[in-house]
RNA sequence: CGCGGGGUGGAGCAGUCCGGUAGCUCGUUGGGCUCAUAACCCAAAGGUCGUCGGUUCAAAUCCGGCCCCCGCAACCA
């Protein structure tokens, strides 16, 4: 008997080359929620994002800082040393921003990890041995402004007079290879694939660059490239058989259609740069960045390396198999192609050449929306990027309100849909998070525990289980709201676990759905404590007799039930906003330091982000969160938890 | 005819697949309560469901035409 597989989930991995995007942040936040909840039922998890270092962009990147900020830079003379000193730099912010928004991965991978570049040599190895990695000879018509390659149709549009020339210019903009920086356009477009190495150049031609005006010439180059042809039936079955390979649905019509055009080889070499992992068979070329930045999904795992006898060099072949194949690759719609055609093509063709059974393909890829900023979509040239630790800066430091990177990750996962677009405004931040965190939640917590130890000053009693007649008690609200109809509400009473329907919604990655589940319970409570009303029970209690014997009992029940839900309320919180939730537990006098049966502790790798020890987070258990109103907590002196925010001025 | 997403009370959305009293959160107004973070609870106002036409006893929901908005070139998730 085997033990359970572990849960596995990754976000992709960015660029380098700017201060993180909200858009990313959302993913990581989301992704880290998933990675949360799995943990707190008790799985094995382990959740990886990083840093894709490798490209041309990167490279022109760490170049421009050089230039700006010569001094980070003394000594380093080579475009791969500088390129590597900017890496660092960048990758420090990111991790310091991941930190800031409570986000607890297992690792943080850099492509740059040697441990990688190691992978990534042996995965294009084996598919090289399996035949799907050949060299080829290039030409095409080539722009030296541009550095890219066009095909003669594009290149048709290029204006030979003033007249076209101002007709091309729109023309121009709506063609994809006019971009030498995106890896993502750059892969799709064979004949733009690239900056060559100019080995063989045959002379000037008479088309010209839609974008410079300039002739192109004909040029040729060697590059290795990816049979992606030979796995286009692969690909359809692959889809045909698992319709939840890729979520949400809506996102699957894109990649079907790019199948049924057919697909087209892909080079995965480049020559006129550095800054990336070499060929290991022919160390003139590096590899191109994506091809490289997929197989980090294997790396940060442990891909057990063999050496030509089989035997392991690097890797571990138990761990590995205890996490993948991944569970769920999190990654923004503009690379679902990448993921859904590339990369399982890649890993079929790796498999011909490894041990049988030893690298499945994923088990799904949940392709989230984009966040807009006010409705427009955010872009550097607009200059309305908006990075997390901006915002949680600004919350942070807005009055009294020392809770930023709960109210952005509150936000992002409660007011936006994750399989839909987003928007980001201040405004609705405001908004969201004060309804829902100090109106409901904040305020439930704090008039709970303050009447509690206002009523009970000798602490609260046992609980009588009388409440006063036609209130539907919190248990029965909990079980309607948090329990999966499918379990049905008989089985609360066993002890049925509550979070049966947030589990369900988190399988979907329903994530505003779970926040949402979460402030209906809440509102449900504060209409609790409207209904049994305890400060009329308590002025009964005061004038004493039989009335008042009943009024206390009716008290001391209400009470108990209001403190039992706002456990399971903020347990079930924790994913979400893991700071929250142990504020609001702290009140009740659960804290991970107190309480070690109600919490998991779990180390953290944070492998790649040298010199950090591994990181021990606690973990709330899920399996605690059957209703039980007996339980006894020792409160603490209520403060605001969520002090309202207000705009800054 | 390039592709895709969307147009539902002041704002943001659900409902559209499987036609049948138009629902939720926020906001507004009035009331209640006083345990609590000007919070909480109740109630009300406010929508010809983009538009025109068709099918039907009945359409936001099905069919067809049209209009408008947003992505799909780049920086950028």
């Amino acid at each position: 008997m085997t033990a359970q597989k572990g849960f596995y989930i990754t976000t992709a991995i960015v660029y380098p080359n700017s201060r993180m995007h909200v858009g990313f942040g959302w993913e990581v936040i989301g992704s880290d929620m998933r990675a949360r909840f799995e943990r707190m039922k008790g799985r094995d998890v382990f959740f990886c994002t990083g840093v894709d270092e490798h490209s041309q962009n990167v490279e022109k990147a760490a170049l421009k800082d050089r230039d700006a900020n010569p001094g980070d830079y003394a000594g380093l003379a080579d475009a791969r040393a500088v390129a590597k000193k900017y890496c660092d730099k960048m990758a420090d912010d990111i991790v310091k921003v991941m930190a800031m928004m409570d986000v607890a991965y297992d690792r943080f991978i850099r492509t740059s990890d040697p441990d990688h570049e190691r992978v990534c040599q042996h995965l294009i190895e084996k598919s090289k041995s399996a035949g799907d990695v050949f060299l080829t000879k290039h030409e095409g018509l080539y722009c030296d402004g541009c550095e890219v390659f066009y095909t003669e149709k594009e290149a048709m549009l290029a204006p030979l007079d003033e007249k076209s020339m101002a007709d091309s210019q729109s023309a121009a903009g709506t063609k994809s290879a006019a971009n030498p920086k995106s890896a993502a356009d750059a892969i799709s477009e064979a004949n733009s694939s690239h900056t060559a190495d100019v080995k063989f150049t045959s002379g000037t031609s008479k088309y010209h660059c839609p974008t410079h005006k300039q002739p192109l010439r004909v040029l040729a180059e060697e590059n290795y490239f990816f049979k992606l042809s030979k796995f286009e039936e692969a690909l359809k079955k692959l889809f045909r058989e698992r319709p939840d390979f890729l979520a949400p649905e809506g996102r699957k019509n894109e990649v079907l259609s790019f199948l049924e055009g057919g697909l087209k080889d892909f080079s995965v070499s480049r020559t006129t740069f550095k800054w990336g992992i070499s060929i290991p068979f022919d160390p003139g070329h590096i590899i191109y960045v994506w091809f490289d930045a997929l197989i980090n999904y294997l790396s940060a795992v442990k891909f057990p390396v063999r050496d030509a006898s089989g035997k392991v060099v690097q890797g571990d072949e138990e761990f590995f198999k205890r996490f993948w194949p991944c569970d769920v690759h999190v990654i923004g719609k503009d690379i679902t192609r990448f993921h859904c055609l590339y990369w399982p093509a890649m890993l079929m063709s790796a498999q011909a050449a490894l041990p049988k059974g030893e690298l499945p393909l994923p088990e799904r890829v949940w392709a989230h929306g984009f966040i807009a900023f006010q409705g427009e979509k955010m872009s550097k040239t607009r200059g309305n990027i908006v990075t997390p630790d901006e915002v949680i800066r600004d919350f942070s430091a807005s009055a009294g309100a020392p809770y930023g990177a709960t109210a952005l990750r509150w936000y992002l996962l409660s007011a936006n849909p994750f399989d839909a677009d987003g928007n980001y405004a201040d405004e609705s931040l405001v908004l969201k998070c004060n309804a829902d965190l100090s109106n409901n939640i904040g305020n439930l917590v704090n008039r709970t525990v303050s009447m509690t130890m206002k009523y009970f000053p000798d602490g609260l009693p046992q609980n009588p289980g009388v409440l006063p007649p036609g209130v539907k008690s919190v248990s029965d609200r909990a079980v309607d709201i948090l329990l999966h109809p499918r379990v049905g509400a008989a089985g609360a009473a066993g002890g049925v676990a509550l979070y049966s329907e947030l589990a369900e919604l988190m399988r979907k990655m329903d994530l505003s759905g779970y926040c949402a589940r979460i402030v209906e319970f809440s509102m449900s409570m504060n209409k609790f404590i409207d209904e049994t009303k305890p400060w009329a029970l308590a002025k009964v209690v005061a004038a004493g007799g039989d009335a008042g014997a009943t009024a206390r009992a009716n008290l001391a029940t209400a009470l108990a039930e209001l403190l039992e839900g706002i456990r399971c309320l903020g347990v079930a919180l924790w994913p979400a906003i893991p700071g929250a939730s142990e504020a609001i537990l702290a009140q009740l006098g659960i804290t991970p330091a107190t309480t070690p049966g109600d919490w998991i502790e779990k180390s953290l790798f944070r492998e790649g982000t040298a010199g950090n020890p591994p990181a021990k987070i606690a973990i709330p258990r899920l399996d605690r969160l059957e209703f039980d109103s007996s339980r006894r907590f020792a409160l603490v002196e209520p403060k605001p938890l969520f002090p309202r925010l207000e705009i800054k001025a």
